[in-house]
DNA sequence: TAATTTAAATGTACGGCTTTCAAGCGTATG
DNA sequence: CATACGCTTGAAAGCCGTACATTTAAATTA
């Protein structure tokens, strides 16, 4: 009896299921997305899902890669120094993450196979390359980047500390007292954490800039 | 019918879950640590584990707590400079969640109410302070380097590349040709960006820590 | 145009998951 | 001895992802 058929026009797209899953991601986190749930946010039952998508993981790694594809990487293009550039496709990269916190998770699983999480990769290594630095280096710049710039994003968007005084003795945790504290101001103290922490990694890889400027 | 009564000596105990829960992490992942699944590697049927945990979730906490407290803080203690300390704390870090690394993404969420975890916190915090560093400063440090660890242990020991070159058309990715031999040297390549990550950020910090002396 | 293949949605169903609950039974405490 | 408490259990509720056959419309081919 009546098995809905197929409509005149697809109900589904693969856009629209990564948009609205983004959406749902956004508002109430990963966990709230079921197949179901999603199906139903999109109006549609249940496996209609894998007529677009083989699995539930697929969606949620092209919600990642879409949210790769916002980061900005017009800075590699107009000639700004490494230096620069680097500096602001990190705050660019974590800006986008910071929009969309909770696919972040799924985003720290590496590049994979996503196409734009690749790009990322292929551009700061083309620039780091083009600006001087050895092959070599320039891959463990990209990963390195990488590295500082998800672990600063799931360290603080995600987890953090816990805003429960209760949680902490002194006793046991000396030299935090204040951590209570902490979680109050996570969001400066995260900011400020990121931005010493990209002024220390671009210090760093100056000197070393230098030193292979020096050697060649 | 003969409903199985208390037994004489407990069968389970946090302890054993933990450890239990530990190793069938470390040998089939996260995704194989189901309650039954657990439950019968302890020789228990599933619901048991209620009666030490609240959740399962809490069990893998514990589990990742306890890779927390395989870190190695000697480091702060036996009066070597702070930068000394740091770098050593941070490959001995590494080490404990490449010893571990399927539970990294439970121990990525941040240090929450882990007492492991805030007692790391801590001492990288203390030492810090001692060395001089002024407290805001010092929190930020313990914040970028949990930051940049956990990064790197997430980007390597989990996703990173897929080795697959059919995954990469070179059309797309101009500079990224032999993307696919990366997942091959990977464990080099993440090495590698680790160490001269690490560098950087500590000859970065070192500047910063000039200058803060010479303001003081 | 007619026949055939493919696409999109559906209902049903299977096997898994976490967690709750009352019930049973040993042990410890009064 | 009585009573309370601790530990384990089976059963079950309510989720979950997804495989499958089915239905119909669209697209393709003859």
């Amino acid at each position: 009896m009546c098995a809905m058929a197929r409509p005149r026009k697809p109900l589904l797209s693969t856009d629209r299921i990564v948009e609205t899953a983004r959406a749902l991601v956004d508002a109430e986190g990963l966990a709230a997305v079921s197949t179901r749930r999603l199906a139903a946010e999109l109006g549609v039952s249940g496996p209609s899902l894998y007529n677009h998508f083989r699995t539930k993981d697929e969606i949620l790694e092209a919600v990642a890669d879409s949210v790769s594809g916002q980061v900005d990487l017009t800075m590699f293009q107009d000639g700004r120094d490494w230096r620069t550039a680097l500096h602001d496709w990190a705050v660019s990269y974590r800006a986008a993450l910071r929009d969309h916190p909770n696919i972040v998770p799924v985003l720290a699983r590496g590049p994979g196979r996503r196409p734009a999480g690749l790009r990322l990769a292929d551009a700061v290594y083309g620039a780091m390359v083009e600006a001087g630095w050895p092959p070599a280096q320039a891959t463990s710049i990209g990963a390195l980047m990488r590295y500082f710039v998800m672990g600063s994003a799931l360290g603080s968007f995600a987890g953090g500390f816990v805003n429960d005084a209760s949680a902490y003795d002194p006793a046991d945790y000396p030299h935090l007292q204040q951590a209570h504290l902490l979680a109050e101001q996570q969001e400066k103290i995260d900011e400020r954490a990121f931005e010493t922490g990209l002024t220390a990694l671009l210090d760093g890889l100056a000197r070393q800039y230098e030193q292979v400027r020096r050697g060649a």
